[in-house]
DNA sequence: GGCCAGGTGGCCA
DNA sequence: TGGCCACATGGC
């Protein structure tokens, strides 16, 4: 199936599903104005995208109807097809563009809790977080503390410890690799002001994708989500929820649902005008009727309270 | 100043 | 398995 086509030397496009609105996308992007990875300008994104040893500074807009064109502002010469094909993969799975929403939006109909997000924030995809250590580390550094906190947390390890590309006076910059991390010390993390569990965290998880201990893609050619978790929760550091959360934004899982999520229990608490967070129990009995579609349910409670 | 954060590990019964 | 508790600090 041709998903894109290049239009130009330095452009190609990528042909979207009905069910997608960038503006719902970018609205979504825009949550923090604190976010490091990403610049957004007049309704186009800017970013650089690495793959293997290569980093792609891309502009992503929406200029057609059912289009993302996709501008690429360096590696630009005609025998970096081999990366542009792998940076339109990764903006694929970064919108999810390959998930078919209509049921999901189905059972919404009827949900009381999805009803209103639903018709509220339509054509929002599940943006994910491709690669799996940046995925592991964002799970870690929001761990128990606030959103902006956790923001502030994620450009002072990228803006140490990442990379940059520079492109007319402004610098894009990548996550660190899992290589940037393992070999530091517990005290070099510590100066970013983050807790000595999050430092050994992040350490440990770096050394064990270094070791090829974890990857995604032996994590993916598990199949079932239950063995993904089991295998995610040995770690020291993921727990339920982290691991909920990399299964759900990094690889894909859509019946991954960190059930533990406090923003999760506040957006029910909000839509039932409840007096106390609702109990484990009580979710799990309203989860009920999101059955393999837990994350995207879990995605669009979120998108109520940020 | 007090409560709450997009939790987890460890200990206990 | 399930219930507590320490951790540990910014944001509001």
């Amino acid at each position: 199936m041709e998903h894109s086509r290049e239009v130009f030397k330095n452009v190609m496009m990528i042909h979207t599903p009905k069910e997608f609105s960038f503006a719902e996308n970018l609205n979504y992007l825009q949550r923090s104005p604190n976010e490091c990875l990403f610049t957004i300008v007049d309704e186009k994104i800017y970013r650089a995208i690495r793959v293997g040893s290569e980093t792609t500074l891309v502009k992503i807009s929406a200029e057609e109807e059912s289009t993302l064109a996709i501008h690429f502002l360096n590696n630009t010469s005609p025998e970096n097809k081999d990366v542009r094909s792998k940076v339109i993969q990764y903006i694929r799975e970064w919108f999810d563009l390959d998930t078919d929403l209509l049921p999901f939006y189905k059972l919404a109909e009827t949900d009381p809790f999805l009803k209103r997000p639903v018709s509220q924030f339509y054509g929002l995809r599940n943006m994910g977080i491709p690669e799996l250590f940046e995925a592991l580390a964002w799970g870690i550094l929001g761990q128990q503390i606030n959103l902006g906190y956790a923001y502030t947390l994620k450009r002072r390890l990228v803006e140490k410890y990442g990379t940059y590309i520079e492109w007319n006076g402004s610098k894009y910059w990548n996550f660190p690799t899992p290589e940037d991390i393992a070999i530091l010390n517990v005290e070099d993390l510590f100066e970013l002001k983050m807790t000595v569990k999050k430092c050994e965290y992040l350490i440990g998880v770096a050394q064990l994708l270094v070791n090829d201990v974890i990857s995604k893609e032996k994590l993916l050619a598990l199949k079932n989500i239950n063995e993904a978790e089991k295998t995610l929760v040995k770690i020291r550091g993921i727990g339920p929820w982290t691991a909920n959360y990399v299964l759900m934004r990094c690889l894909r899982f859509q019946a991954a649902f960190p059930i533990d999520d406090v923003g999760l229990h506040n957006s029910i608490k909000l839509l039932l005008e409840m007096e106390q967070k609702p109990t484990k129990e009580e979710i799990r009995k309203y989860a009920a009727a999101w059955k393999n579609w837990e994350s995207y349910a879990t995605f669009y409670l979120w998108r109520l309270l940020y």
